[in-house]
DNA sequence: CATATGACGACAA
DNA sequence: ATTGTCGCCATAT
């Protein structure tokens, strides 16, 4: 029975990881949030670099929207021209996007989670069917 | 243990 | 608007 215990736990980073990737999928298409906006939701605060550190070790067929996550000034961080970041702004603006001299209007893209909340909440009202 | 690095962010010039 | 600096914090060496 017992001959399991070796089984290693995941790391501290790798549930940090989950809970990121996880407020990641949040976010809804067509919108897009800062590292730093990311991180405060999955309980991380001034962790906006272990966001993208997280973003950096996705594993390859995991499904995040990693493409709707972009630093708070509203530019993609990958260097401009790069292949990720032409592959991003791709991804973006087929979800309708619009990125205008290489940056995104945050004030009109930017995720509200808060706001988002206040459409989902009722769901008591509209699950009577 | 000391440094360096990075898909960041805030701020000063 | 740009650019440089510094703070932050997990990892890598």
């Amino acid at each position: 029975m017992g001959y399991k215990k070796t089984m290693p736990e995941k790391s501290a980073t790798q549930k940090r990881n989950e809970r990121i990737w996880q407020a990641i999928c949040d976010i809804p298409s067509g919108n897009v949030a800062s590292y730093g906006q990311i991180a405060d939701i999955a309980g991380i605060p001034r962790g906006a670099r272990q966001v993208g550190y997280a973003l950096r070790q996705l594993p390859r067929g995991r499904e995040v929207p990693w493409q709707r996550v972009i630093t708070s000034t509203g530019r993609i961080a990958f260097e401009a021209g790069s292949r990720q970041f032409r592959e991003q702004a791709k991804r973006l603006r087929a979800e309708g996007v619009i990125i205008k001299n290489g940056r995104v209007d945050m004030h009109r893209f930017r995720w509200q989670p808060d706001l988002d909340e206040l459409l989902w909440k009722p769901s008591a009202t509209w699950d009577e069917r």
